[in-house]
DNA sequence: CAGACGTGGGA
DNA sequence: TTCCCAAGTCT
């Protein structure tokens, strides 16, 4: 059995390469900026995903130095519904850094000093921008190193040894190509089901392929996915301006620095029958049929909505803010908050208050029949992708409201 | 090391 | 529908 080389993986990617908005074309000198804003937008993220988003950003944020003299808002706002919000507010502080320095670090190890920038991608900016002969170890080069040495012990502990072995394959010449056709091959190609052996440049080599065992390769531990959590949404459109009361959530953990309507709590014994005790203020909140469901990576989520109308003269509580409708799509909404906003926004509005309500209880009659009917037709898919689709769902003319 | 941390698309 | 996952990082 052959021994695999780089040789032939470059004679590969020259034919093979992927044509991407971020990558240079031959000849041409790799922009650090634009590597390294691509590279943190693909970790855990698709090709696909990334694409508008970069360009976006391009727009928005010429260099890295402009990067750096925008407020975070308007970052996580440009960031909103590509998700694992910690990358942009660590792209933000990683753009200071670099701006007060005067630019990037040229090696691997000043890299990986950057918030942000951990061992992948340092060695990948290394590599593909200043030509260092660093390996670059994602998940694609983990699968495809994995299935060339047929290594059984399972990922994430393989890491280490899948790294040396990366390691010692690195050119001297061309390390930056070297990078990505491994990752080209392992896109394209060594996929994690049904790889295409027979046009793989290291298929002799190839240990796996040789036991016809390709595809169960990498070994890895399967995560479960968490208990299902239940909590309330509270959507209140103030008369006159259309505008949506909303808060930020607090800066680190889930959806941290992002915006959202006021909720409840998130758990999973949470019952939304109850939900009007968590009501931000004291309004005719009317539960919409149906739950948003929304998936995280470690917990499913169900919410319940609920909207009222309020009176224009309405403050927002401490902490918040209303927002005008045509003015959302600069709020920094996570996807699953886009979701309940197209929830809440895409049928009927309910009345307002006819006048201001005496303090009394909360209005615990409100609640509908414990089984509400299926809401006509689906859900509005949420903007993601497109930040247009928030825009076109919530700036929508509201509905005509009927007068009694 | 294990768990937190989003989202959308494909099988 | 459900599951898996896609160029990981941080604590």
């Amino acid at each position: 059995m052959p021994a695999a080389s780089a040789a032939d993986l470059l004679a590969w990617y020259d034919r093979h390469r992927r044509a991407l908005p971020w990558r240079a074309l031959p000849g041409e000198t790799p922009d650090p900026y634009r590597v390294w804003l691509s590279e943190v937008m693909l970790q855990q993220t698709t090709v696909a995903a990334v694409k508008p988003y970069f360009e976006k950003f391009l727009t928005l944020f010429p260099s890295v130095a402009a990067l750096a003299a925008a407020p975070e808002e308007a970052v996580m706002s440009a960031w909103a519904g590509l998700g694992y919000y910690s990358r942009a507010r660590n792209l933000h502080a990683c753009a200071r850094a670099v701006a007060a320095a005067g630019d990037f670090p040229d090696t691997e190890e000043g890299l990986r000093k950057l918030p942000g920038i951990g061992a992948y991608t340092a060695g990948a900016i290394a590599a593909i921008a200043f030509d260092r002969p660093a390996a670059a170890v994602d998940g694609n080069v983990e699968r495809v190193m994995s299935r060339l040495h047929a290594i059984e012990t399972p990922l994430p502990a393989a890491r280490a040894q899948i790294r040396l072995f990366t390691q010692a394959l690195v050119p001297e010449r061309r390390p930056g190509d070297f990078a990505q056709a491994l990752m080209d091959l392992g896109a394209t190609l060594c996929t994690p089901k049904r790889p295409a052996c027979a046009l793989c440049p290291w298929m002799r080599p190839c240990r796996a392929r040789a036991e016809g065992l390709q595809e169960t390769f990498p070994r890895k531990v399967k995560k479960e996915k968490g208990i299902l959590r239940k909590g309330a949404a509270f959507v209140a459109l103030r008369a006159g301006d259309e505008a949506v009361l909303l808060r930020t959530r607090p800066a680190e953990g889930l959806l941290g620095a992002m915006a959202e309507p006021p909720t409840s709590a998130w758990l999973p014994d949470y019952d939304p029958a109850k939900g009007l005790l968590d009501a931000p203020l004291d309004a005719r909140w009317k539960r919409l049929p149906g739950v948003v469901k929304h998936g995280f990576t470690h917990f499913p989520l169900e919410l319940t909505v609920f909207l009222a109308r309020v009176a224009a003269e309405t403050k927002p509580p401490e902490g918040m803010r209303f927002t005008p409708r045509a003015a959302l799509d600069t709020e920094p909404l996570p996807g699953a908050m886009k979701k309940v906003l197209a929830h809440a926004l895409s049928g009927p509005v309910p009345l307002a208050a006819p006048a201001p309500r005496p303090p009394p209880e909360p209005d615990l009659a409100t609640p509908p029949e414990p089984e509400p009917p299926p809401r006509r037709g689906p859900i509005p898919k949420p903007a993601s992708s497109r930040p247009s689709d928030l825009a076109r769902i919530v700036k929508k003319a509201p509905k005509p409201v009927r007068t009694r």
